[in-house]
DNA sequence: CAGTGGTCTAGACCACTCA
DNA sequence: GAGTGGTCTAGACCACTGC
């Protein structure tokens, strides 16, 4: 957990994150009261309830009028970076990432990509298909379609050595929002391959539109994970919302 | 989309909701200034930020120092309600719920149950298992375990026909904070059989842990749910964290 | 009834974006 | 340089909890 700031917000936020981390705080247990943390932290009650509210959000507290504020677990929550990049989500964990390159080049757009990247289905975008592995041990098929103007930027690039991601930041790329889907999926015989699976083997199905602050797509990704592997773990308290829902196709 | 409250935060918040669902901002859109938003609503900067932090964090709008909000989408988010309510869940989408009860009654504690319901392992817990299903057909298995002061008020209740969280929160019971695994599981025989589906066929198995507001257990719960329907969706921009983790287990 | 968090006001300064 | 959102202050009143 880096201190992400000095703002006042995130070094009260930091500092009751870090009091429940290191279980000097445990489920169950009172949060100091907002007018505590304002003398201790010589602030208004502003910052305070920005770092509380935040808190509660990921999940961590519950709250509410007329009592003090209930730790709840020591749950994590996952970086913005480590969700559209497979390299800072095994990174995080502790898995040493690698990635083995089956095609980086340009090619027509199909509809479903054309479609989010915002250009005529058939035309030119950049596509990259790489096999990822954790540790050594392959665990998920990636094919990331750029934009030309994007993607271009990557022609020459070392996808097996070096994160995308990375490189495309540091030329100015803002990765700023990521739509997700997760669906179920069955392994096709060249995906089975790669990961040395039986075809039809179950697999995880993420799907990314990731787009820059003005909402201009940047990146449409389709990622297979192995399943035995993965677990889903969110937090919710009521009166927060998170951005999240679960459909249900009709049968 | 029920107007939540009186208090003008939420008032403005459902204002820019609405503006974005009914199709009045589209993606790439502004949102107004916060100065024309305090004007408008006769208001203080609080409830402004308040209502644009809320559509922030649930994906809707980017924002950021020197430049106008932007809307990303016409996302919709999950009521608190239906995350731990499969009744709330399918109503919220147009479908229908059923159930049929299989067992509902005492039964022993379980390891898993009782660590979580912090009572002894073979303790007597409230078992629920039943069969839902979406405009009368199947769609998942449920095993639901109460503690016994709150399961206690369902043994006279009929379970095929109302929903269970409907009548324990008209009791009282305090459905506060909700902790989710979702991971990749496989249909036992039995469960087959409850589904009409073949033995090994891939599910999602979503395991809930339900708290109150003090963090003390009423619910530990487990579904399992026909996969090729589901889909899990989520939008998360830059600068806020949702309470969500990706997590992969050693292999 | 004292203490708590939820809501709101009316200012202020700053960093940043964009025309 | 005007406008914007991010941060912060110093108050205030209220609804509610728990003693």
């Amino acid at each position: 957990m880096a201190l992400r700031g000095t703002q006042q917000h995130s070094i009260i936020a930091d500092y009751l994150r870090t009091l429940i981390r290191s279980k000097k705080l445990s489920p169950g247990d009172f949060l100091p009261s907002e007018a505590e943390l304002c003398e201790q932290f010589s602030s208004s009650r502003g910052p305070v309830r920005q770092a509380v509210a935040a808190l509660r959000s990921e999940g961590l507290i519950s709250s509410g009028r007329g009592r003090r504020s209930v730790v709840l677990g020591r749950f994590t929550s996952e970086s913005f970076d480590s969700i559209y990049s497979v390299t800072h989500w095994l990174r995080e964990r502790g898995f040493e990432p690698g990635a083995s390159t089956l095609w980086l080049g340009r090619c027509p757009a199909s509809e479903q990509e054309a479609e989010f990247l915002r250009v005529d289905t058939g035309s030119p975008v950049i596509f990259v298909h790489r096999v990822r592995s954790a540790n050594g041990m392959p665990i998920a098929i990636e094919r990331m379609f750029f934009p030309l103007d994007v993607g271009s930027q990557i022609l020459n690039f070392d996808a097996d050595n070096e994160s995308i991601h990375d490189h495309l930041r540091k030329q100015g790329v803002d990765f700023d929002s990521v739509n997700r889907e997760l669906s179920l999926a069955y392994a096709s015989e060249e995906d089975a391959r790669s990961l040395n699976i039986d075809p039809g083997t179950p697999l995880w199905r993420l799907h990314l539109d990731i787009s820059d602050h003005s909402g201009h797509p940047v990146e449409c990704t389709e990622i297979l994970y192995l399943g035995d592997r993965m677990t889903l773990g969110m937090t919710n308290v009521r009166g927060t919302t998170s951005p999240l829902e679960v459909k249900l196709s009709e049968g």
